[in-house]
DNA sequence: ATCTATTCATAATG
DNA sequence: TCATTATGAATAGAT
């Protein structure tokens, strides 16, 4: 739909790349808000131009909006934050992304086997298996350690409880109830330290 | 672009809406694969029909990435919550996994193209996705809740030593340590009823 | 699904 | 970036 038929494939002139991004980008999200509304149809598009800016759609307002949010800030703050919530095992991650990125650099190129991006996927659903186990074994973790915290804090209260009833009748001497209270500060010490 | 210029509003009619919604669907994911290969950008694109189907497409793995350093998690709620916003196959586990068995049945007799496994692939993969963000969600509440059970019962246990404390010294007289008590309860049974 | 009359999107150009 | 326009593409309606 231009002057000439265009091939699909990557256009080598970069600022005729860049226009054709900037109207077929425009077009494109203007087909998806048309799409959504015409057939009731939830509908999200994410671009991603070569230089990282981030444009979206979504007809519900709540898929893209989180993502914008964040794509609005920059890379480097990203990754800050990225090494601030996970400052374990980056060494192994960062070889991945690493060989990943050089992986899809050669497939670019076209000089790549299928074999070897088999490879890489394999490699790939391994690191996203192990991630996601460990993510759910965290997660179990401190499930369970919050429980047991539970417990010993109704352990506790009982005890105070008691004492507190005690007190006033009197069956139970001073020393037995510090007994009680010591036996409970034990356990907490299992939990906290 | 048809016998008629069509106002952008819900097409009324429901045939003729699926109809469109076919036909503009494949459209704008070919526009999307153009736009990712002249420009060679990242797109990402999600269509959920209104009966709850789920199309897709992805230029590659550099957005994939992208999201990834966005937050994983969100990916996975966002596709949760797509699937939430639409009164899909919910209850449709049966089905999918029926589904499966006899795909993969007719697969052992060699009659079955390649292209309905793709997609019985992107099904499989999406109420995995599914799955996996409602764990999360279930997992973090769970979380949630035990967390503020233990601060109740913080609370509570600084209530009783309190009380023990002040049966000693006198400084409290029992109406007030009674309504202590009182105000620890009632904050219990918000959380437990 | 297929066919066309139309409208739409956009490549080239300024 | 913005406007224009010739032309290729997408698609609404019909079959």
């Amino acid at each position: 739909m231009g002057r000439k038929k265009l091939e699909i494939k990557r256009i080598e002139n970069k600022s005729s790349r860049q226009v054709t991004f900037s109207k077929r980008r425009n077009g494109l999200i203007e087909k998806a808000r048309q799409l959504s509304v015409l057939c009731d149809a939830s509908v999200a598009l994410l671009v991603v131009s070569a230089s990282g800016k981030l444009y979206s759609f979504s007809s519900g307002d709540n898929l893209v909006k989180i993502l914008d949010r964040y794509g609005k800030q920059h890379d480097d703050d990203l990754k800050a934050l990225e090494r601030q919530s996970n400052p374990l095992n980056c060494g192994s991650h960062h070889e991945l992304l690493e060989l990943v990125e050089s992986k899809l650099e050669e497939s670019n190129v076209d000089n790549v086997s299928v074999g070897s991006l088999v490879q890489l996927e394999e490699q790939l659903e391994n690191a996203l298996s192990v991630t996601r186990a460990r993510k759910t074994e965290l997660m179990l973790k401190l499930v369970e350690n919050l429980k047991e915290k539970e417990k010993l804090l109704e352990e506790e209260n009982h005890v105070l409880a008691s004492q507190g009833r005690l007190h006033h009748s009197g069956n139970l001497n001073q020393d037995e109830a510090f007994r009680l209270v010591e036996k409970a500060i034990c356990r907490w010490r299992r939990i906290i330290l």
